[in-house]
Order: structure tokens, then C-alpha cells, then sequence
DNA sequence: CACTAGATCCTGGAGTAGGC
DNA sequence: GCCTACTCCAGGATCTAGTG
């Protein structure tokens, strides 16, 4: 997810479950909302809801897993602040316990801990929400772990603090933590990378939604294009050096191009090169199309590889490889030994396998 | 009666004054 | 200058009045 938060639950958040609602005996709450603590959801999440004027309600998409291993309940509601209202809450009407689980939620408790995940870049989306209950066997450690971290009520929590207490705690597979931190695989899934598939089988219970597999579609989109973005600023300060006479950005043309640029060198040599772009390190696997291959084993012309790594809104590392045509051209004569009727649409390579040149540092045009 | 908006209660943190 | 205690205030938690 993109942005996550946890939040300890109070006897007026727990009453947006009809259960807990109707079984209320000392100091009845009415609340059928989920109150989200403006200092975290606006304050640092969202900090465009600040201009927002009253009576705002945001439609989401809520999906609730846990409490324990308990896939997700997928339903509607909204982000409401009222007018006059001090408090953003997640609103809507109550959750009730799924026909085919009705004890669903009996288990939680005030004091039990939601792990909020919310996607969206200026509003939020889409609401995943675990809870996490400290009666639970399987949920327990976790409980545990959260409750010695959380100093208020709501704080934010980051990817990579999760990612080393999920690690750390060794969950079984199936626990629904495991669906906050399937971003990275989630884009590399779509991809095409079949062991980010089969990550993301492992961990995403019977659910996952097209709504998050569109998002991470654009994630990958939105990557692929300021990588490229990023590489023809740097080919434009290499024109101005006179160290490139010109460069082209197909790809930006014509999508379905097999490579992305077509540069030419001071001296006349013409070449051709595709970007393949990652917010991750350096090591991550990407992906070459049969087309991109069949280009690259062309005689013709020069076909270069430029890994964009380490990737952010602002800079990147560039590494390049050269020459493809080789590699490219040994690939092609091993997959002709596939049965008839066989072909590849696509291969993943780990970059160690090539021969690319050191690290350059790329920056956003304006950002000095 | 159900639902919601908004009022009110309550708690914790920030700021500040006064004593040592 | 430092510590403590008091006050104020923001905002989270809870309650209630109004509306349909």
C-alpha cells in the first residue's frame, strides 16, 4: 500500500461493527464510524484534505481482512468530515459479519490494532484495513509488536518498518499483513515476472481486485515513463555538451515500438536503445519482449540497454549496456530449439548477466 | 426508529509563570 | 537555568438533538 497507518481501536471505533454495536451493556456508543486521527490521516497523509471544505465525503472502496488469517470482506463506504466536524471518520453504515462467517468479528476487543492501508495520491481510494486482535493465537506477536510501537493513538507506519517486523516475526503465509507489502511484487507482476506472480498468489488469499491490479498497472506505467523521461533530459544535456548530435523518443509515439530511443553519436553512429526502469535497486530482474529481441539481434544498428534503478519523483541511477546485438542473437538461436508451435513472448534477465557500464545520476530538469 | 451532524466531554500536549 | 505546576487549547471520544 501506499500509505499506512496504525491505529488503536477504542470502544467508539469498534461499534462500526454491527456486532460489537448490538452487544453493548456499560456506556452504549452510537458511533458507526471508524474515527481516522487528523494529525496522521491529514497531517501526513493526506495533507491536500486540509483544503477541503466542510461536509466532504470521500467514496472508497474498504477492503477488511483479518481479524486472524480472515480474507478480505470487500465493501463500500465513504471518508466522511461534517460540517463543523472535528473528525475525519470512515463512515458509511455498519459492517455487519459475512453470512457464510457470522462470528467474524465477535473476537475484537478495544485495544486491538488496524492496520490501515490507503491508496490514492491526493485522496484516498481504496481502504485496506487488517485487524489485528490480541486474543487471537495467530495474531498475537503481531498484536504484540504493534502495540510496543504505537505511542498514540494513530501514527503512520512505513513500508520498510513493516516489512522488518513481518519479516522478523516469520507469519504463517496466508496472514493478511503479508497483502500491505505486495507492492513491489505486485508491479513487477504485472510485468510479467512469474515468480512476482506466483509471490503475490501466495500471499493475496482468494482476493485480489482489479481495482488494485489497475492501480499497480499505473504504478508500472507511471515508472516506465519518468525513467524514460529522465534518460531523454539527460540526452538533451549531452546534445548541449556536443557530445550527442540527436536523440529521438519513439516509444513516446508509437508505443508499440520495440526499443524507445533512437540516438545518434557525435560521429554519425546511429543507435537504438530500450529503458527498463525500477523504483527498486539495481539487482531487480526486468523483462525483454520477443520483439525487443528480434530488434536487438538486427545487424543493422547498435541496440543498447539502459537500466534506470532507484528510482524517485526527483533523480535516479542510470547503468548502460552497450551492445545487446550478441547476447540477443545467442538468446534467439536457443529458443529456436523449442518445439514447433512453441514460442517465448518475453524473458526475465537478472542484470548481473550483463555487462553494464558504472552508475550514472540522473536528476529532474529544474531540481538543482 | 435509524441515521447523521454537530455539540460536548475529556485527555494529553504545549506554553508559561513562579519557585528554587 | 532548571524544574514543577498550572492553564489553555486542539482534537479525539462520546453523546444527543434533529430530521426524515
Amino acid at each position: 500500500m501506499e500509505k499506512m497507518a496504525l491505529k488503536k481501536l477504542t470502544h467508539s471505533d469498534l461499534t462500526f461493527f454491527k456486532c460489537y454495536f448490538s452487544n453493548q451493556k456499560e456506556k452504549p456508543s452510537k458511533q458507526k464510524a471508524l474515527n481516522l486521527n487528523s494529525d496522521v490521516f491529514v497531517d501526513e497523509l493526506y495533507p491536500e484534505l486540509r483544503k477541503t471544505t466542510a461536509n466532504t465525503k470521500l467514496p472508497v472502496s474498504l477492503y477488511i481482512y483479518g481479524p486472524g488469517l480472515k480474507d478480505a470482506h470487500v465493501l463500500q463506504r465513504k471518508i466522511v468530515k461534517s460540517k463543523g466536524s472535528k473528525n475525519w471518520r470512515l463512515n458509511g453504515e455498519l459492517i455487519y459479519s459475512q453470512e457464510t462467517d457470522p462470528q467474524r468479528y465477535d473476537s475484537l476487543q478495544p485495544g486491538d490494532i488496524a492496520l490501515i492501508g490507503l491508496d490514492g495520491d491526493t485522496i484516498p481510494s481504496v481502504v485496506c484495513i487488517d485487524f489485528v486482535a490480541a486474543s487471537l493465537e495467530v495474531d498475537k506477536k503481531l498484536h504484540h509488536e504493534f502495540s510496543s510501537i504505537l505511542t498514540s493513538g494513530m501514527q503512520k507506519i512505513e513500508s520498510d518498518q513493516l516489512k522488518e517486523i513481518v519479516t522478523r516475526l516469520d507469519l504463517p503465509a496466508p496472514h493478511p499483513v503479508y497483502r500491505f507489502l505486495l507492492d513491489e511484487d505486485l508491479i513487477a507482476a504485472v510485468e510479467g515476472d512469474a515468480e512476482a506472480v506466483l509471490r503475490v498468489y501466495k500471499h493475496s488469499g482468494n482476493v485480489m481486485s482489479s481495482e488494485e491490479l489497475a492501480t499497480s498497472r499505473q504504478k508500472a506505467a507511471y515508472i516506465g515513463s519518468m525513467g524514460e523521461e529522465l534518460v531523454s533530459q539527460y540526452f538533451q544535456q549531452l546534445i548541449n555538451q556536443g557530445k550527442l548530435l540527436d536523440s529521438e523518443w519513439v516509444s513516446r509515439e508509437n508505443a508499440v515500438a520495440p526499443y524507445d530511443f533512437k540516438i545518434t553519436a557525435a560521429d554519425s553512429a546511429v543507435s537504438l536503445l530500450d529503458v527498463k526502469s525500477t523504483s527498486n535497486k539495481f539487482e531487480t530482474i526486468f523483462h525483454i519482449s520477443r520483439a525487443e529481441l528480434i530488434t536487438m539481434a538486427n545487424e543493422l544498428e547498435d541496440y543498447a540497454l539502459y537500466r534506470v534503478y532507484d528510482l524517485t519523483e526527483y533523480d535516479a541511477k542510470l547503468r548502460i549496456v552497450s551492445d545487446m546485438r550478441q547476447f540477443a542473437k545467442e538468446l534467439l538461436e536457443k529458443l529456436a530449439l523449442l518445439p514447433d508451435g512453441i514460442s517465448v513472448d518475453s524473458i526475465s534477465c537478472s542484470p548481473g548477466l550483463f555487462d553494464f557500464s558504472d552508475p550514472i545520476e540522473l536528476h529532474t530538469e529544474g531540481d538543482e
